[in-house]
DNA sequence: ATGCTAAAGCGAAATCATTTCTGTTTAAAG
DNA sequence: CTTTAAACAGAAATGATTTCGCTTTAGCAT
Protein backbone atom coordinates (compact mmCIF):
# COMPACT_ATOMS: atom_id res chain seq x y z
CA UNK A 1 0.00 0.00 0.00
CA UNK A 2 1.48 3.45 -1.01
CA UNK A 3 0.14 6.75 -0.35
CA UNK A 4 0.09 10.33 -2.25
CA UNK A 5 1.20 12.45 1.02
CA UNK A 6 1.76 14.99 -0.78
CA UNK A 7 -1.87 14.78 -1.88
CA UNK A 8 -2.92 14.15 1.65
CA UNK A 9 -1.72 17.30 2.95
CA UNK A 10 -2.99 19.50 0.25
CA UNK A 11 -6.49 18.07 1.10
CA UNK A 12 -5.82 19.83 4.44
CA UNK A 13 -4.79 22.94 3.10
CA UNK A 14 -1.31 22.25 4.42
CA UNK A 15 1.99 22.97 2.87
CA UNK A 16 3.53 19.62 1.56
CA UNK A 17 6.59 20.61 3.38
CA UNK A 18 9.89 18.20 4.05
CA UNK A 19 9.31 17.63 7.53
CA UNK A 20 5.41 17.48 6.99
CA UNK A 21 6.10 14.46 4.58
CA UNK A 22 8.57 13.18 6.77
CA UNK A 23 6.32 12.33 9.55
CA UNK A 24 3.46 11.05 7.73
CA UNK A 25 6.02 9.00 5.68
CA UNK A 26 7.31 7.38 9.56
CA UNK A 27 3.74 7.20 10.44
CA UNK A 28 2.36 5.10 8.21
CA UNK A 29 6.07 3.02 8.22
CA UNK A 30 5.13 2.32 11.68
CA UNK A 31 3.06 -1.10 12.67
CA UNK A 32 2.15 0.44 16.05
CA UNK A 33 1.50 4.05 17.68
CA UNK A 34 4.29 6.44 17.86
CA UNK A 35 5.32 9.32 20.49
CA UNK A 36 6.50 12.98 19.61
CA UNK A 37 9.97 11.99 21.05
CA UNK A 38 9.96 8.67 18.75
CA UNK A 39 9.40 10.59 15.86
CA UNK A 40 11.75 13.68 16.68
CA UNK A 41 15.00 10.58 17.13
CA UNK A 42 13.95 8.50 13.70
CA UNK A 43 14.27 11.72 12.06
CA UNK A 44 17.19 12.94 13.40
CA UNK A 45 19.53 11.23 10.87
CA UNK A 46 17.27 13.41 8.22
CA UNK A 47 16.84 16.85 9.35
CA UNK A 48 19.61 18.37 11.53
CA UNK A 49 17.65 20.48 13.39
CA UNK A 50 14.01 19.43 13.91
CA UNK A 51 12.44 20.36 17.43
CA UNK A 52 9.83 18.63 19.65
CA UNK A 53 7.94 21.74 19.56
CA UNK A 54 7.62 21.43 15.62
CA UNK A 55 6.93 17.45 15.53
CA UNK A 56 4.01 18.44 18.08
CA UNK A 57 2.50 20.62 15.62
CA UNK A 58 2.60 18.80 12.54
CA UNK A 59 1.19 15.84 15.14
CA UNK A 60 -1.53 18.06 15.95
CA UNK A 61 -2.37 19.48 12.34
CA UNK A 62 -2.38 16.30 10.78
CA UNK A 63 -4.87 15.00 14.29
CA UNK A 64 -6.98 17.77 13.64
CA UNK A 65 -7.19 17.25 9.82
CA UNK A 66 -8.45 13.37 10.48
CA UNK A 67 -5.40 11.99 8.51
CA UNK A 68 -3.47 10.13 12.25
CA UNK A 69 -5.09 9.12 15.47
CA UNK A 70 -4.55 10.44 18.87
CA UNK A 71 -4.05 7.62 21.21
CA UNK A 72 -5.36 7.73 24.57
CA UNK A 73 -2.49 5.99 26.58
CA UNK A 74 -2.83 5.51 30.52
CA UNK A 75 0.75 6.93 30.87
CA UNK A 76 -0.68 10.04 29.73
CA UNK A 77 1.92 10.24 26.71
CA UNK A 78 0.52 10.96 23.57
CA UNK A 79 0.81 8.79 20.60
CA UNK A 80 -0.14 8.99 17.61
CA UNK A 81 -1.39 6.02 14.78
CA UNK A 82 -2.07 6.32 11.01
CA UNK A 83 -4.25 4.34 9.40
CA UNK A 84 -5.40 3.93 5.63
CA UNK A 85 -8.67 3.10 6.38
CA UNK A 86 -11.09 5.89 6.04
CA UNK A 87 -13.97 4.14 7.05
CA UNK A 88 -15.53 5.54 10.80
CA UNK A 89 -13.76 2.57 13.04
CA UNK A 90 -12.09 2.20 16.15
CA UNK A 91 -8.55 0.88 16.98
CA UNK A 92 -7.98 -1.71 19.65
CA UNK A 93 -4.13 -1.26 21.05
CA UNK A 94 -1.49 -3.49 22.66
CA UNK A 95 -0.16 -2.05 26.02
CA UNK A 96 2.60 -3.74 25.64
CA UNK A 97 4.18 -3.94 21.94
CA UNK A 98 2.10 -0.61 20.60
CA UNK A 99 0.35 -3.04 17.58
CA UNK A 100 -3.06 -1.48 16.67
CA UNK A 101 -5.67 -3.49 15.04
CA UNK A 102 -8.82 -2.00 13.51
CA UNK A 103 -12.03 -2.67 14.93
CA UNK A 104 -14.41 -2.45 11.92
CA UNK A 105 -18.23 -2.53 12.22
CA UNK A 106 -18.04 -1.75 15.66
CA UNK A 107 -21.31 -1.45 16.24
CA UNK A 108 -21.46 2.18 17.44
CA UNK A 109 -22.62 3.63 13.51
CA UNK A 110 -25.64 6.05 14.17
CA UNK A 111 -25.21 6.13 17.80
CA UNK A 112 -24.30 9.62 17.38
CA UNK A 113 -27.98 10.44 16.47
CA UNK A 114 -29.70 7.95 19.39
CA UNK A 115 -27.67 9.55 21.45
CA UNK A 116 -28.53 13.08 20.78
CA UNK A 117 -32.36 12.24 20.17
CA UNK A 118 -32.31 10.62 23.61
CA UNK A 119 -30.54 13.34 25.78
CA UNK A 120 -31.67 16.50 23.43
CA UNK A 121 -27.98 17.45 23.55
CA UNK A 122 -25.54 17.69 20.71
CA UNK A 123 -22.80 14.88 20.08
CA UNK A 124 -19.50 16.53 19.13
CA UNK A 125 -17.21 13.41 19.49
CA UNK A 126 -17.25 10.22 20.74
CA UNK A 127 -13.72 8.36 22.10
CA UNK A 128 -14.03 4.09 21.78
CA UNK A 129 -10.89 2.57 22.78
CA UNK A 130 -9.92 -0.90 23.12
CA UNK A 131 -7.02 -1.54 25.37
CA UNK A 132 -5.40 -4.80 26.07
CA UNK A 133 -2.19 -6.87 25.12
CA UNK A 134 -1.94 -8.77 21.26
CA UNK A 135 -2.04 -12.11 20.53
CA UNK A 136 1.25 -12.39 20.78
CA UNK A 137 2.14 -10.33 23.92
CA UNK A 138 -1.25 -12.40 25.41
CA UNK A 139 1.03 -15.53 25.27
CA UNK A 140 4.31 -14.05 26.16
CA UNK A 141 2.48 -12.90 29.25
CA UNK A 142 0.95 -16.71 30.18
CA UNK B 1 -30.98 8.89 47.33
CA UNK B 2 -28.51 8.57 50.04
CA UNK B 3 -25.24 6.33 49.97
CA UNK B 4 -23.47 4.70 52.42
CA UNK B 5 -19.59 6.49 51.72
CA UNK B 6 -18.47 4.09 54.67
CA UNK B 7 -19.20 1.07 53.31
CA UNK B 8 -18.15 2.26 50.40
CA UNK B 9 -14.83 2.42 51.27
CA UNK B 10 -14.59 -0.38 53.35
CA UNK B 11 -15.58 -2.46 50.58
CA UNK B 12 -12.41 -1.18 48.85
CA UNK B 13 -10.20 -1.87 51.58
CA UNK B 14 -9.76 1.11 52.48
CA UNK B 15 -10.13 3.35 55.75
CA UNK B 16 -12.91 5.68 55.93
CA UNK B 17 -10.77 8.27 57.17
CA UNK B 18 -12.33 11.70 57.27
CA UNK B 19 -10.78 13.36 54.02
CA UNK B 20 -12.11 10.23 51.68
CA UNK B 21 -15.70 10.67 52.79
CA UNK B 22 -15.40 14.09 52.24
CA UNK B 23 -14.00 13.74 48.91
CA UNK B 24 -16.43 10.89 48.19
CA UNK B 25 -19.49 12.63 49.44
CA UNK B 26 -18.62 15.69 47.33
CA UNK B 27 -18.30 13.57 44.39
CA UNK B 28 -21.68 12.09 44.76
CA UNK B 29 -23.12 15.59 45.63
CA UNK B 30 -21.83 17.17 42.22
CA UNK B 31 -24.19 16.85 39.14
CA UNK B 32 -21.33 16.66 36.67
CA UNK B 33 -17.45 15.96 36.65
CA UNK B 34 -14.92 17.53 39.03
CA UNK B 35 -10.74 18.45 38.55
CA UNK B 36 -8.70 17.56 41.70
CA UNK B 37 -8.29 21.03 41.94
CA UNK B 38 -12.53 21.88 42.32
CA UNK B 39 -11.94 19.73 45.21
CA UNK B 40 -9.41 21.02 46.84
CA UNK B 41 -11.30 24.26 46.51
CA UNK B 42 -14.36 23.16 47.88
CA UNK B 43 -12.69 21.31 50.97
CA UNK B 44 -10.43 23.99 52.10
CA UNK B 45 -12.92 25.27 54.72
CA UNK B 46 -13.66 21.57 56.15
CA UNK B 47 -10.03 21.04 55.91
CA UNK B 48 -7.26 23.70 56.76
CA UNK B 49 -4.82 21.57 55.13
CA UNK B 50 -5.65 19.32 52.53
CA UNK B 51 -2.55 18.52 49.30
CA UNK B 52 -3.20 18.46 46.20
CA UNK B 53 -1.36 15.43 46.59
CA UNK B 54 -3.59 13.73 49.15
CA UNK B 55 -6.34 14.63 47.03
CA UNK B 56 -5.17 12.88 43.90
CA UNK B 57 -4.32 10.06 45.46
CA UNK B 58 -7.60 9.67 46.99
CA UNK B 59 -9.12 9.94 43.90
CA UNK B 60 -6.85 7.22 42.18
CA UNK B 61 -7.57 4.84 44.95
CA UNK B 62 -11.42 5.47 44.46
CA UNK B 63 -11.01 5.29 40.63
CA UNK B 64 -9.58 1.87 41.08
CA UNK B 65 -11.76 0.92 43.28
CA UNK B 66 -14.48 1.71 40.34
CA UNK B 67 -16.68 3.39 42.41
CA UNK B 68 -15.79 6.78 40.30
CA UNK B 69 -15.18 7.29 37.04
CA UNK B 70 -12.29 8.92 35.25
CA UNK B 71 -13.53 11.42 32.46
CA UNK B 72 -11.08 12.07 29.56
CA UNK B 73 -11.46 15.61 28.23
CA UNK B 74 -9.92 17.20 25.30
CA UNK B 75 -8.16 19.97 27.77
CA UNK B 76 -5.92 17.08 29.14
CA UNK B 77 -6.84 17.92 32.73
CA UNK B 78 -8.28 14.90 34.73
CA UNK B 79 -11.60 14.67 36.42
CA UNK B 80 -13.77 12.46 37.93
CA UNK B 81 -17.80 11.39 38.49
CA UNK B 82 -19.61 10.26 40.77
CA UNK B 83 -22.52 7.76 39.76
CA UNK B 84 -24.51 5.74 41.61
CA UNK B 85 -25.34 3.18 38.80
CA UNK B 86 -23.50 -0.16 39.40
CA UNK B 87 -24.10 -1.56 35.71
CA UNK B 88 -21.55 -1.57 33.00
CA UNK B 89 -22.17 1.65 31.20
CA UNK B 90 -20.57 4.62 29.67
CA UNK B 91 -21.18 8.53 29.73
CA UNK B 92 -22.25 11.28 27.44
CA UNK B 93 -20.48 14.38 28.68
CA UNK B 94 -21.25 17.96 28.27
CA UNK B 95 -17.73 19.97 27.32
CA UNK B 96 -19.06 23.13 28.34
CA UNK B 97 -20.69 22.71 31.52
CA UNK B 98 -19.81 19.64 32.90
CA UNK B 99 -22.99 17.97 33.19
CA UNK B 100 -23.03 13.92 32.75
CA UNK B 101 -25.79 11.73 31.53
CA UNK B 102 -25.61 7.70 31.75
CA UNK B 103 -25.88 5.93 28.49
CA UNK B 104 -27.59 2.82 29.34
CA UNK B 105 -27.76 -0.07 27.35
CA UNK B 106 -24.93 1.15 24.76
CA UNK B 107 -24.68 -1.86 23.00
CA UNK B 108 -21.36 -2.65 24.31
CA UNK B 109 -21.97 -5.46 26.04
CA UNK B 110 -19.83 -8.62 25.13
CA UNK B 111 -17.51 -6.31 22.61
CA UNK B 112 -14.69 -7.46 25.23
CA UNK B 113 -15.05 -10.94 24.56
CA UNK B 114 -15.93 -10.59 20.66
CA UNK B 115 -12.53 -8.70 20.28
CA UNK B 116 -11.01 -11.35 22.26
CA UNK B 117 -12.19 -13.78 20.17
CA UNK B 118 -11.49 -11.82 16.73
CA UNK B 119 -7.95 -10.69 17.43
CA UNK B 120 -6.73 -12.95 19.64
CA UNK B 121 -5.28 -10.82 22.47
CA UNK B 122 -6.55 -9.62 25.53
CA UNK B 123 -9.09 -6.97 26.48
CA UNK B 124 -7.81 -5.41 29.70
CA UNK B 125 -10.05 -2.23 29.46
CA UNK B 126 -12.02 0.22 26.76
CA UNK B 127 -12.92 3.44 27.16
CA UNK B 128 -16.02 4.98 25.27
CA UNK B 129 -16.93 8.14 26.15
CA UNK B 130 -19.26 10.91 24.37
CA UNK B 131 -18.39 14.68 24.24
CA UNK B 132 -20.64 16.75 23.13
CA UNK B 133 -23.46 19.61 24.67
CA UNK B 134 -26.52 18.90 27.07
CA UNK B 135 -29.53 20.24 25.47
CA UNK B 136 -28.58 23.39 27.91
CA UNK B 137 -25.76 24.40 26.52
CA UNK B 138 -26.65 23.43 23.09
CA UNK B 139 -29.89 25.37 23.02
CA UNK B 140 -27.45 28.39 24.50
CA UNK B 141 -25.45 28.18 21.77
CA UNK B 142 -27.57 27.98 19.08
C1' DA C 1 -5.54 1.49 79.38
C1' DT C 2 -0.74 1.55 77.44
C1' DG C 3 2.94 0.76 74.56
C1' DC C 4 4.58 -1.18 70.10
C1' DT C 5 4.84 -1.85 65.20
C1' DA C 6 3.46 -1.59 60.58
C1' DA C 7 0.59 0.60 57.48
C1' DA C 8 -1.53 4.77 55.85
C1' DG C 9 -1.48 9.56 55.18
C1' DC C 10 0.61 13.88 54.37
C1' DG C 11 2.57 18.21 51.82
C1' DA C 12 7.02 20.23 49.93
C1' DA C 13 9.48 19.80 46.30
C1' DA C 14 10.59 17.67 41.95
C1' DT C 15 9.35 15.95 37.47
C1' DC C 16 8.56 16.04 32.79
C1' DA C 17 5.46 16.09 28.79
C1' DT C 18 3.64 19.79 26.45
C1' DT C 19 3.05 24.69 25.09
C1' DT C 20 4.25 29.48 24.51
C1' DC C 21 6.94 32.91 22.74
C1' DT C 22 10.03 35.45 19.81
C1' DG C 23 12.90 35.95 16.33
C1' DT C 24 14.32 33.63 11.92
C1' DT C 25 13.80 31.11 7.77
C1' DT C 26 11.37 29.40 3.95
C1' DA C 27 8.14 29.05 0.25
C1' DA C 28 4.14 30.48 -2.57
C1' DA C 29 2.07 34.25 -5.33
C1' DG C 30 2.18 38.22 -8.15
C1' DC D 1 12.49 39.15 -8.06
C1' DT D 2 9.97 41.11 -4.50
C1' DT D 3 6.33 40.70 -1.30
C1' DT D 4 3.80 38.48 2.21
C1' DA D 5 2.26 34.84 4.85
C1' DA D 6 3.19 30.52 6.69
C1' DA D 7 6.64 27.33 8.97
C1' DC D 8 10.20 26.60 11.90
C1' DA D 9 13.81 26.47 15.85
C1' DG D 10 14.92 26.57 20.37
C1' DA D 11 14.88 28.53 24.90
C1' DA D 12 12.12 29.07 28.48
C1' DA D 13 7.73 28.64 30.83
C1' DT D 14 3.91 26.07 32.25
C1' DG D 15 1.28 23.30 35.12
C1' DA D 16 -0.76 18.90 35.98
C1' DT D 17 0.87 14.95 38.28
C1' DT D 18 4.14 12.12 41.05
C1' DT D 19 7.88 11.17 44.26
C1' DC D 20 9.83 11.29 48.61
C1' DG D 21 10.73 11.03 53.27
C1' DC D 22 8.66 12.39 57.42
C1' DT D 23 4.42 12.12 60.50
C1' DT D 24 0.33 10.25 62.07
C1' DT D 25 -2.78 6.74 62.91
C1' DA D 26 -4.79 2.23 63.67
C1' DG D 27 -4.42 -2.53 65.05
C1' DC D 28 -2.99 -5.52 68.48
C1' DA D 29 -0.72 -7.65 72.35
C1' DT D 30 0.35 -6.82 76.92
Amino acid sequence: MSYRFDEMLKSLKLKATPKRLAVLALLAAEEGYVSPEDIRCKLQGEFARLGLPTVYRILDELAAGGIITKIIHPNRQLYYYFCGNTEHHHHFICLSCRRVEDLDGCGLHGMDGEIAAKTGGKVLSHILQVNGLCRDCAEEAA
